[in-house]
DNA sequence: GTACTTTTCAAACATGTGTTTGAAATTGTG
DNA sequence: CACAATTTCAAACACATGTTTGAAAAGTAC
């Protein structure tokens, strides 16, 4: 039963390297020899700690995913304390809030988990159909709840429609994924910042938050 | 120089069958064999055609490109011409039309497109840094400019962020990338239905362009 | 019908893939 | 120290990958 430090360093080194590589080049790009040889280890190790790729995959999602569903849920719920009823942009604070401190701490892994999310929803992963509704979607409820409180104008269904299009639009801001780079040569927005991505993105989705039902 | 019909009919079968195949899993977990067996013609049919598989996925995307910067130019003509200087929901209306469009008609190759250009976003090929910017710098420019008479309150540089956003909203959309399903077991928002995604999603895009400036 | 080009095909190519093996090295324990 | 469990490692495994080959088939032109 012995986890010595050295086996710890050598997991989490793994861990580390996939979770870039899986970001920058995505799950099926990325072989094994790339990530151990990033991760200055043997080949086996991978198989050794995780089982499979698919493991790795799933150890790397998991490591971050409870503590970014803590953060968020513990932003709302500050947002609460301080008023019953938060407001649209209130809620929105919440979640670029959660999603900056991500980025900013380095025991959370920089920017990455954002990342890997917003990769993960063009290119869903089976080895997550499950652990993520069951970590995720009480988080989800109780955001979709508060913003009900915000709109009271809306359905529920167009509440979770309004959902749908925030989580897709600050996931896909905070990602990076600068969808003008396709388009223009040199785009001069730069979707890198992440603070400056929360500043622009915020009076965009705040006004979409709050605009009357589609009827 | 016989370009017999056969011929013409073979690589067509294989940009239907590259093109459904590249957005269902991606450019990388699509084999060759994969997409030759569902054209069914032989595997060497691709290298004789396309030259190589990147080169396939060049002349997918290629297929339907200039047809869909040309409906979005149309769309956004007649906008103007209809209105001098058309509102943010008209700009939005010619971008979502153009979509639909694309997507209505079968020759245009129905959402596949839109899809395709959403994968890409998030999972660049190196095959299209060049073509794409060349072929949608004009219609990206014309929108910004045409979004900037419609709100006059906003910078160059917002108004770029805005159309940033803008687009980023309305290809993962369209695209039908259910964030909600990753954070949801069942997510009871369909993302599936174009014309109902484009109902949704109006109100909020245009509220969210039409929002104050971040200052 | 013959000569030529274009297209198809099965087979093989070299290389890359995730995974397993079994022994060696290391570490923890009594 | 000695014994056992854990971890590392080079090598090999079986298979999948994109690509090429060279001959057979189909089509075109005179």
């Amino acid at each position: 039963m012995a986890e010595s430090a050295k086996a710890l360093e050598t997991s989490a080194r793994i861990l580390d390297a996939a979770e870039k590589l899986f970001v920058e080049h995505g799950f099926h790009a990325t072989s094994m020899r790339l990530i151990t040889q990033a991760a200055g280890v043997n080949i086996a190790a991978v198989n050794y700690y995780f089982g499979s790729k698919d493991g790795l995959f799933k150890a790397v999602f998991e490591r971050r995913a409870e503590p970014f569903s803590q953060l968020m849920l513990a932003h709302l719920e500050e947002a609460e304390r301080a008023n019953p009823v938060p407001s649209a942009l209130q809620i929105v604070h919440a979640f670029t809030n959660a999603a900056l401190q991500m980025g900013n701490e380095p025991d959370y892994g920089g920017q990455l988990f954002v990342k890997l999310l917003a990769r993960t929803f063009v290119e869903p992963h089976p080895a997550l159909k499950e652990s993520m509704p069951r970590r995720y979607g009480e988080v989800s409820r109780r955001y979709i709840a508060a913003l009900g409180r915000a709109m009271p104008h809306l359905s529920e269904l167009e509440l979770h429609w309004r959902f749908h299009f925030l989580s897709s639009a600050l996931f896909n801001a905070f990602a990076g994924n600068n969808v003008l780079r396709l388009f223009m040569a040199q785009p001069i927005v730069n979707a890198r910042d992440p603070e400056l991505v929360a500043r622009m993105l915020l009076p965009f989705v705040v006004a979409g938050l709050n605009a009357p039902s589609a009827g």
